[in-house]
DNA sequence: TTGTAAGCGTTATCAT
DNA sequence: ATGATAACGCTTACAA
């Protein structure tokens, strides 16, 4: 059984291929009677027809692709600990699939020169690029040279200074300066940060908001106990913990810079006999689902992906849908806390 | 700059639309004179010509599209834990666009009646289907519908009994009857299985390949340690760790049936001043990225998922290539040890 | 309100 | 060896 196409559908029907065009892309607005309109979804509906993507796209000048853009590799990346980097993937693969839009997953090698990165970036012959939480500095001369042919574009997960870019993250700063502010309000004095997430490049920023928000609220020689751990693994943020337990006696409150090993965190402070939450706030940030795996559930800032996803994506079908009116915009989301049982 | 067409490029080269398809198609085989072909090749390089999917599909009655597709939300089952069914989809992924197919990820919601399912696979206008990691028997009457419109589809990571359908996985039985004959051909006799794979569907067949090469080695009456934890969660391995150490007094091997939690287990060794290798050979299953995060390394036995990958994908084009002659086949790849330091 | 017909970029079948 | 030309399924002027 061949797909049915409108011109059989409009031979079953006995209106012209055009008249069947019009109602199935809803455009038969006041152009064909309601009848003939019902009908003919009628038939569409009982013999399961779907249009032809191809067809569709070769006569309005579309590809109906849209590429997601990671930097390097997927798997080298992706395959431990980066959560956010798939969730940001499905959440917009999600979207472009309900547009009628298929996907080009584009792995840039950012090592060699921008300007062939921009090149294999171009090359994809689809309707927009989404870029998925690529450093500002990698991005911004594809960018550029993207806007430059006119190509839809759209950056999720970073920050950039030009404003004709689109572009949508989350205010690190301010979720540490509140998670802060936050821990100091409930009067707990002995904090620490803790850093929980590999390769982090916002840990400087996650860092300073803390140091910042410390020195303004208790003065700028009151000490700032920030940790890392030696290795990035279970036992190494254990280890780290207990680093942290020796230099600040019995901590009230411990800030988190990614949920992902809130796990030993938790482990280590039960071995030591502390509560968590009662004894010690734990604050951590990022993906709510890691922070829901914890026993007992980890309090967290949000990284608002959905958020994120959304407007980008919003932004991106505008500009493919409308070019000429279409006005960049970002948007970089303030704190969201997330209460849970710590 | 509006892309370039063959057409605009058989203006600069001074022939016809005809002949410019067939040398960039690579069918000018005697067709196209050497110099005309040389020519035309380097003004399509050199303006940057890129063939028009969606009129390529359209004379060629293709959509250049694969559906993968997922039981449930891509998001809910894979978050946490899941990183095979994100290491298979970047593979595939990446060998479909290498074939010049887009892709569409189609999140099946199983829950529904099968019927319902087939339908909502069977709408997508793709050339062909891969199904990763379902279980058999949801698959099965998606298979068969299918089948029977004539649809290429292939099953990554599933075990099927109908011979008309191709499929690919790896021998887990075959594995832990390997593994476990290894820790007895070494001489170890207190052997133990921990399960630390959260809703691993194929526990059970881990667990009876242990039960029954121990009972093949040692005797029908030898006692099969093998341990379930209370929670899956790296506190829950540990504690799990810990009461089968305190079971089976100085293991003298340990299975592990995935590699994920792996690391709680190497830090209740290591607290009980076991040395992983040599006290007690730890050998764990599954993704290899996760064995080499451990310290040590955790020697394991291979999901071999780029093997079960290349087999599916390689019969899939083939089944859309030419339809006809093509036979369905499947493998079950057999035990890879990758030896590391544990 | 409805139908006719001209594209869209590529492939493939013919003639030449 | 090369060039016209007719598909492919759909959209969209434009005509009726």
């Amino acid at each position: 059984m061949m797909p049915l196409t409108i011109r059989e559908l409009s031979l079953l029907a006995g209106v012209s291929t055009a008249t069947v065009s019009l109602v199935l892309s809803g455009k038969a607005e006041g152009r064909v009677g309601p009848a003939r309109r019902k009908a003919i979804l009628e038939l569409a509906e009982k013999n399961g027809y779907v249009s032809n993507p191809a067809a569709k796209g070769l006569a309005e000048g579309r590809a109906y692709r849209i590429a997601l853009c990671v930097e390097g590799r997927l798997l080298q990346q992706g395959i431990i600990g980066n959560f956010s980097l798939y969730e940001r993937m499905g959440l917009a693969a999600q979207q472009i699939q309900a547009a009628g839009y298929a996907i080009e997953i584009v792995q840039a090698d950012t090592k060699r020169p921008p300007e062939d990165v921009c090149r294999q970036v171009a090359r994809h012959p689809v309707d927009g690029f989404v870029f998925l939480a690529w450093s500002p500095v990698l991005m911004e001369p594809v960018l550029l040279s993207l806007r430059d042919k006119r190509r839809p574009a759209v950056a999720i997960g970073s920050v950039l200074k030009d404003d004709g870019f689109t572009w949508s993250d989350v205010d690190r700063y301010g979720a540490f300066a509140e998670a802060t502010r936050q821990l100091l309000g409930e009067g707990r004095r002995r904090v620490a940060l803790l850093d929980t997430n590999e390769g982090g490049i916002y840990t400087d920023l996650k860092r300073k908001a803390f140091a910042d928000t410390i020195a303004a609220e208790l003065g700028a020689n009151t000490s700032v106990p920030a940790f890392a751990p030696e290795r990035f693994s279970f036992s190494g943020v254990v280890a780290l913990t207990e680093r942290a337990l020796r230099q600040v006696k019995r901590p009230e409150g411990i800030l988190l810079t990614d949920n992902f090993y809130a796990e030993p965190v938790l482990y280590a402070l039960h071995a030591h006999g502390l509560k968590p939450g009662k004894d010690c706030r734990l604050i951590g940030f990022g993906e709510t689902d890691l922070a829901d795996k914890c026993v007992p559930r980890l309090s967290h800032y949000s990284l608002r992906i959905a958020d994120q996803v959304s407007f980008c994506m919003e932004a991106l079908f505008e500009q493919i849908q409308s070019p000429a009116d279409y006005a960049p915009r970002h948007v970089l989301f303030g704190p969201e806390y997330v209460a849970r049982e710590t």
